[in-house]
DNA sequence: CTCGCTGCAAAAAATTTGCACATTG
DNA sequence: CAATGTGCAAATTTTTTGCAGCGAG
């Protein structure tokens, strides 16, 4: 998954953004495993690696938001968490497998398990999910301002 | 919906759990609007009723906690907070669609939804949507540890 | 009357904000 | 050099825990 890295950096330039040391540390940590990872967690993450220096937690925060906000990082929930996004190309929708054992995630892509919510990718077991649409109301369709 | 603090009691009592003030005042909160409600939130709804007393913030979360357990409410975190279950009685999966301009939720029932997730209830628009599911890896369906 | 439930105090965890200083391009 | 980004301090918010006393059945 060193392409991510390659892509991350890509697409953070291509929006005028600095590739630092802070933001390559947290993409590198968010692109070297398959689970959620919380802010202190990601920094435990790095520590391991005896790096010289490992960002602040407000930094985390902070590089989290911004690789979200451009696509390249998902926050899951049902795991509090975030994780890399596999594929930062795909404009669409993005659903995640969870492992309730090991907290092993897996992306699904697109539309896939759409028709089936009890279809699994190769080799999992589908437990339950969580499902939740963001929209517009009825009532917020009209004016805008809902009450 | 005072269908659903008569049921939520049934419900309750059932799974042998004493139906006390603070259930009462945290069912009726929950039936009372259709947005998520954090604990102070809940409990902000709560004081504008002027009861006698109001629960402390402790004590909701152990509440919601119940009847999440008893399935008499869900967890949304699309906007942070609990809402009360629409379809206690089934046991399948529940969805649910929020309004980004002004938090109202529904809930959307079994499997609907599931073949097209761009399809709306009647009246209500979907932008986007956050699907997890929770199962078990190919790791994990072996041995069982999963590292 | 008894055991479950609640409130209170307090700690722990998660997240946000402001500002002076360091760093990237 | 000029933004942009970071660390540190600290405040805020959210959630959890322990225990003594209250109250439902």
């Amino acid at each position: 998954m060193d392409d991510y890295a390659a892509q991350a950096e890509e697409r953070l330039r291509a929006a005028g953004y600095r590739m630092t040391r802070s933001r390559q540390q947290v993409i590198a940590a968010l692109a070297a495993t398959d689970r959620a990872l919380s802010p202190y967690a990601l920094i435990e993450h790095l520590r391991a690696g005896r790096p010289r220096t490992t960002p602040d937690v407000v930094t985390v925060y902070r590089v989290l938001d911004l690789l979200e906000t451009l696509g390249l990082a998902h926050r899951v929930h049902t795991v509090p968490g975030w994780v890399a996004c596999t594929w930062p190309e795909t404009d669409g929708c993005h659903h995640h497998i969870i492992c309730a054992e090991c907290g092993r995630i897996a992306e699904v892509g697109g539309e896939d398990l759409a028709a089936d919510l009890h279809t699994a990718p190769a080799g999992w077991t589908v437990r339950g999910h969580v499902l939740e649409y963001s929209g517009t109301c009825p009532e917020c369709q009209v004016g805008g301002a809902g009450g």
